[in-house]
RNA sequence: GGGCACUUAGCUCAGUUGGUUCAGAGCAUCUGGUUUACACCCAGAGGGUCAGCGGUUCGAAUCCGUUAGUGCCCA
């Protein structure tokens, strides 16, 4: 057989992932099986694939394949997200570049337009992780604006309005000018700008000549000014009380107030209020019960309302009002001034705090199940760190506002009567019946009826995401039954409050349980440097040339290595090529084993049966380990694991002991053996590395059309022999130190050498004589009762090894090489009989552990006895 | 300003709940190496006051306090 001598990964990746696609082997339907669920984070529908979803989703394949080779039945739901805001912005865009204004066309017009995009561009990403080896049904792909997932959003809307979560109000929100709808908290970021902050002058209503003067970053907001406000302990101010000011340009009188929230420290100790239009002005007015002046549009010019610069923008005005205010003599200076300014993390457009009315879903009652769920680990968070975070959040929940001033997304079922009362349904048919219903009015028809033109945040569908994609709002529970609640979440910790404490609470107001059992919270992907992946710093690989440069299983494990659960991950091109060199390495081992010629006849050598036995055990050890490291989530351990297992144990070792000597045949119990080794340690990496693993299994032995890798159960964990574990690390530091031997003194690997061996009270473990005299081609090894002259020597434990040398041995360099190891023994016995010297130790330390020190103080006894008399033979 | 994390080798990080193998891994560096599986490799080596200080304990990278720096969240 020809074995190419550098894996291809772009042979194999796309013909494996037809052959599991063809087999069906990522289907889920309900069985007998216990279930073992995962539903995807969904990702935009018009986005493209990412750094992040690639940590994200190949952890996620990880969990599901290994799920799937233990037995279970794994189902790992896809789907997208209709990402309502970023979605209708880019219609919109693409709308403008063709020449039409979004509010030239109907409702159903633009949606038609949007549903054109999605349909385009929407799923391009699910594509893109089939290249990455994703093991999702595919069948089962979902979106959020489909009927299923829109059925839930309606059904969930109404249910929490009848049982009154639901209500709307009057709010200060977040306004983006440019997506002309509000975004929550959450979605705006602050950034630091640097501003002027602009002084201006008041008059006293009815005293021409005294003035107040103000300072502000937005003068603008001026001519919906009505209060100035001092603090009432500032004596600078008192002479205002009761008065009335003029607000400069317009002349509209408003009254001086006073209020305890003004910091007499800050700029004139004078603040103007200004309530439609700065939250903390907003609460000032509710308290002194001022009127709120809108001077804004929604599309952030100025509105009539502002008396003057009507309908220009607010950033123009702000220039023009400075000139005018000059010139009116109201401006007293302007400083420079650095100050935090929100911007949408949508459009990027500066927020402006604004009234609207808008709807809410009280939070108080949906979080409480929630918060203690996480906090007594009902739903576990990996890590656990993110507890504390989660609940500050959900202890301070505030009311979720949830409507959006836009078209793309879940149109809000509330149904306007003309008289302004409404009614909220799941249809138009029960919401006229509804209507009749309640206004007694038997007579109403659709005609009669507005339904709310706004649609609800994206979030409100994707926290319904593990219900709704089990069809859980419908009367066959079937699905949903079987799988929910599903095991694992995985997700970047900075949505933690916008989808997975939203789901949580979804899943018990809804489903009355948990929706995952765990969270595992992925850190977000950096560069080198630390910066995170933007487009705009083009700093992020393309995850596609990633994969074309170095397989997907190479990518995979890249992403892998660097990243503990919730820590941020610095990527950089070497991790993948790592991932590349370990799938070389192993196509490697498989290529030698194959090479040989298996002769039946032969007897097995004895290196050969104890390198198994070793082998065998060390194998099911690492096993225990890996299972641990996944219990407990620990993905890159349980990557590290396999790859030292694999590389190091396996073919560093084991390898080159049952290597076969050039050209000769190895025979067929050595061989079968490592065969069977090698094809447990597939299973164990296939989550990890998939495509080389199945090609690599294929390659085993003759396989049955249809028979996969990705569907064969794991290798059952098995008891292993400890103690012949850690006699084999002691035979490893006596090859070790014959090699340290051979280079020192420059005997090349083909001369044979003879080593001798004082046996001590332990550090030499005759039986594995023969691994020792393959791995570093001795005559023989044999125990000799005294220290051998003329030759080096080193110890494992208290048992001395002898190299004898045909050239003279350097009496200098050996007593040197002694003397420091005695020195450091010596030392080290002082620590330990300082341990044992103390009484409170040796009554307080448990039983074991003073074992273990007398256990030490005895090894080391005895070897710094031998080392004294190597010493003085020496000399 | 309030809260929460973090600080371990040149770099990225483990360190599983105070006790053999506790000071580790990978990468990088350095020294050797054409022993036919692999140079995408092999055999070795060096490198750390576990941020500083103080405490608890027989025993601390691990627990407590404190200082400094970094990051995140909230205002």
């Amino acid at each position: 057989m020809e074995i190419a001598s550098k894996y291809d990964p772009s042979k194999t990746e796309e013909k494996w992932y037809s052959y599991w696609m063809e087999n069906g082997f990522f289907k889920s339907v309900p069985d007998e099986r216990e279930p073992y669920t995962i539903v995807i984070p969904p990702p935009n529908v018009t986005g493209v694939l990412h750094m992040g979803h690639m940590l994200n989703n190949t952890i996620q394949d990880i969990l599901v394949r290994r799920a799937r080779m233990l037995g279970k039945n794994a189902c790992w739901v896809p789907g997208t997200d209709h990402a309502s805001i970023a979605t209708e912005a880019k219609v919109v865009n693409k709308l403008r570049e063709e020449g039409i204004d979004k509010h030239s066309l109907t409702r159903d017009g633009f949606l038609e337009h949007a549903w054109e995009w999605t349909d385009k561009h929407g799923g391009i990403i699910l594509e893109q992780l089939k290249k990455l080896g994703a093991s999702c049904d595919w069948d089962r792909t979902c979106f959020t604006m489909d009927e299923v997932r829109s059925e839930g959003v309606i059904k969930s809307f109404v249910d929490l309005y009848k049982k009154g979560h639901i209500y709307r109000g009057i709010r200060m929100v977040n306004w983006d000018p440019k997506a002309k709808t509000a975004v929550s908290d959450e979605e705006v970021i602050y950034k630091e700008v640097k501003s002027k902050l602009y002084y201006i002058r008041y008059q006293v209503d009815g005293e021409p000549g005294q003035y107040v003067t103000i300072a502000t970053t937005r003068p603008e907001t001026i001519l919906g000014d009505t209060a100035v406000c001092v603090n009432p302990n500032d004596d600078r101010f008192k002479h205002l009380a009761g008065k009335r000011v003029l607000v400069p340009l317009i002349n509209r009188s408003i009254p001086v107030i006073q209020d305890e929230y003004v910091d007499m420290e800050f700029g004139t100790g004078c603040l103007k209020i200004t309530p439609a239009h700065d939250i903390n002005d907003y609460e000032i007015g509710m308290r002194h019960n001022l009127e709120s002046i809108d001077i804004l549009n929604d599309d952030g010019t100025l509105s009539e309302k502002a008396e003057i610069f009507i309908g220009e923008d607010r950033f123009e005005v702000r220039k023009k009002i400075e000139k005018s205010l000059d010139e009116a003599g109201n401006l007293a200076k302007v400083e420079d001034y650095t100050n935090k300014v929100g911007f949408s993390e949508r459009t990027d457009e500066v927020i402006e705090p604004k009234l609207s009315t808008q709807w809410f879903l009280r939070m108080s009652e949906l979080a409480k199940p929630a918060l203690d769920a996480v906090m007594n680990d009902e739903v576990k968070f990996h890590p656990a760190k993110f507890k504390n975070l989660y609940r500050h959040w959900m202890e301070n929940v505030k009311d979720w506002c949830i409507s959006r001033q836009l078209w793309w997304g879940h149109r809000i079922p509330v149904y306007y009567l003309a008289d302004g009362t409404f009614v909220v349904a799941e249809s138009d048919a029960e919401a006229l019946a509804e209507a009749r219903k309640a206004s007694g009015n038997a007579t109403l028809s659709m005609n009669d009826l507005k339904q709310d033109e706004d649609v609800l945040d994206t979030w409100a569908s994707s926290w319904l995401w593990p219900i709704t994609v089990f069809d859980g709002f419908n009367p066959d529970k079937n699905e949903v039954d079987y799988y929910y609640p599903t095991n694992d979440l995985v997700t970047g910790h900075d949505i933690i409050f916008f989808w997975v404490a939203r789901m949580i609470m979804a899943g018990y107001e809804f489903k009355g349980t948990y929706p995952f059992k765990n969270v595992y919270f992925t850190g977000m992907v950096r560069d080198k440097q630390g910066r995170k992946m933007s487009k705009s710093l083009g700093n992020s690989p393309e995850p596609l040339d990633l994969i074309k440069n170095f397989g997907a299983d190479g990518v995979r494990v890249g992403m892998l290595l660097c990243s503990p659960a919730g820590g941020d991950l610095r990527f950089d091109e070497s991790l993948p090529e790592q991932g590349r060199n370990f799938a070389n390495k192993m196509w490697n081992a498989f290529r030698l084993v194959k090479s040989w010629d298996v002769d039946n006849s032969i007897e097995q050598p004895e290196s050969a049966a104890l390198a198994i036995e070793w082998f065998g055990n060390r194998l099911q050890k690492e096993m225990a380990v890996i299972a641990d490291h996944f219990d407990k989530y620990r993905v890159s351990d349980a990557l590290m694991s396999v790859y030292t297992l694999f590389w190091d144990e396996f073919s560093s070792w084991f390898l080159e002991v049952i290597k076969p000597a050039y050209q000769k045949p190895v025979d067929g119990k050595t061989y079968h053996a490592a065969i069977d080794f090698l094809e447990d340690l597939m299973h164990l990496i296939h989550p990890f590395m998939p495509f080389i693993t199945e090609e690599v299994w294929h390659h085993l032995k003759e396989r049955k059309e249809g028979e996969s890798l990705m569907v064969s159960p794991m290798p059952a964990l098995k008891s292993f022999d400890e103690s012949l574990l850690k006699q084999f690390e002691l035979v490893k530091e006596a090859i070790v130190n014959v090699r340290t031997v051979r280079k020192e003194r420059n005997v090349a690997m083909r001369d044979t050498l003879e080593l001798k061996v004082l046996k001590g009270d332990d550090g030499y473990v005759e039986r594995f004589n023969p691994v020792v005299q393959k791995l570093v081609n001795l005559d023989g090894i044999t125990s000799v009762e005294e220290k051998v002259e003329g030759a080096v020597s080193f110890f494992v434990k208290s048992s001395e090894f002898f190299v004898p040398m045909e050239s003279a041995i350097n009496i200098e360099e050996e007593l040197e090489k002694l003397e420091k190891e005695l020195q450091y023994t010596e030392g080290f016995l002082n620590g330990v009989m300082k341990k044992l010297g103390n009484e409170r130790f040796v009554a307080g330390a448990p039983e074991k552990v003073v074992a273990i020190e007398k256990q030490k103080q005895a090894d080391a006894e005895a070897k710094i006895a031998a080392l004294k008399e190597s010493i003085a033979r020496l000399k």
